[in-house]
DNA sequence: GGAGAAATTTGACCCCTGTCAAGTATCTAT
DNA sequence: ATAGATACTTGACAGGGGTCAAATTTCTCC
């Protein structure tokens, strides 16, 4: 059981918790793409996002650069080749990334969820486009700003460090998935990272996972069509191993033989 | 032609230089695996490593941490599972990084130069293989001090976690690749890139290309199997795209035409 | 320089997954 | 609640790349 924990903790998705998936509307918010300072003390990802390491006083400062906003789902975060000038932090909901061929073949390399950030590349465009798959609740920061405030909080710069070299170990297990791995070993450890993931929040929620992507959204992250997904979500269902509620929730009936078909399906 | 450059830099292996790859051996090293302290001055890869933001002096003092040593063609670096005590700068030579699973598929994860780094985890083990390709000149720091030596020298750890943050990207172009490109493009774009990464030193060099590597090795990077790597050598060779010489020169005829067969062969 | 080992190439065959198409279920918006 | 759109599932078929095998070339090391 350990050396699956230990596996599922690589895959391509950043470590850190997110809240479920269903979707979520904003209260605070009666419209989209509205920005309005945040004061960051009634965050519920505060906690698992990249300011927690700043203490109260030191992220009253730096909530001076943070800005909210809400996006429905299938809203544009920001999109490949645009000026890359904010970094932003998911509050709540699930969000994908992805980048595409010039013929429209689209890869998603990272599924994130509340607690996860995106968009501080090395240059000045983004290389890559989220896009919310629920209805999300995001804060951003100005590049040059928040780069700036490393220096006033080392703390926060380690840890935006941290989380990045997380994330780099999270691709090459997605990368071993994607060159090595058959499509029934590939949907097994998709699974159990999804999975695991949820587990990390809702401890009582047992084997019952929620997939707030479509099939499509999963067959891109994987490799793979929706058609090869979509038999072997009932492959999986047929050996026992599943059951499925709909086409969002799955219940792992075996976790570890699933774990066991992650590697050698 | 500009996008073919900036597709390039994307691709899964570090931007930095690399110094030709034809084996050397060390000239100042009689014996393999036998560290001593380096004085970094002659050091023929610093102004691309990253210890290139720093000036004379901080560089005598950062030397201290560091440590010299040589390895021959196809021994190990560091191993997955392996207590990550060091941080390795590549000095000369081609290294890669691999992971495996159980029954021995291998993917790797990256092909290293001079001026790369590598094994700056966040965990307390190494998540993957190093190993040398050729003959290769290598320097390590301890973890613990180098992280130490970021709060001494700012400019040092935001050169580090700029590596990092390219070393990401260039990830992403190779999910996109492993997902969703055909054997055609794979190695299009493969030798592309080694054709980019080594002009960038030997700008005399024409459209000569030198892949240290293996094809075994550039199937396991390109998530294919030896003999579609060289099906697709000869078949780029039977189009007039490209000529061998051995199998560790290949001359690029027409780089256009591969540039555009990298994203729609 | 020559023998053995290792790497590369080539061929024959086949299977996994993609493609195309059609049917079914689910969601969305009135 | 209902209609239309979207998402998902299932089936038939085919092809790209894998597997197995053998020949050829290149490398390594006395």
């Amino acid at each position: 059981m350990y050396v699956f924990i230990q596996g599922l903790s690589k895959l391509s998705m950043s470590p850190y918790r997110f809240s479920g998936s269903k979707p979520e509307t904003s209260i605070r918010l009666a419209t989209n793409n509205c920005p309005y300072n945040s004061a960051c003390d009634g965050c519920s990802s505060r906690h698992i996002s990249l300011c927690n390491v700043l203490d109260t006083d030191e992220l009253k400062s730096f909530s001076k650069i943070s800005t909210d906003f809400h996006k429905n789902a299938k809203q544009v975060i920001c999109s490949e080749d645009e000026d890359a000038e904010y970094i932003y932090n998911i509050r709540s909901g699930s969000v994908r990334i992805s980048k595409m061929l010039s013929d429209g073949r689209r890869q998603i390399t990272g599924f994130l969820f509340a607690g996860d950030f995106f968009g501080l590349s090395c240059k000045d465009k983004y290389s890559y486009t989220a896009e919310a798959i629920t209805n999300v609740e995001i804060c951003r920061f100005p590049r040059t700003k928040i780069i700036e405030s490393f220096r006033e909080f080392p703390a926060l710069g380690e840890r935006v460090f941290d989380m990045t070299r997380t994330e780099l170990d999270s691709t090459h297990d997605q990368m071993l998935l994607l060159g090595r791995k058959n499509a029934k070993e590939k949907l097994c450890t998709f699974l159990l990272t999804m999975w695991e993931k949820s587990g990390r929040l809702n401890e009582g929620n047992g084997d019952e996972v929620d997939i707030p992507m479509s099939r499509s959204d999963i067959a891109d992250f994987l490799g793979l069509t929706v058609e090869t997904i979509s038999r072997q979500f009932t492959n999986l269902h047929k050996l026992g191993l599943i059951d499925l509620d709909g086409a969002h929730k799955v219940f792992l009936k075996d976790t570890d033989a699933l774990s066991a078909l992650a590697e050698n399906g």
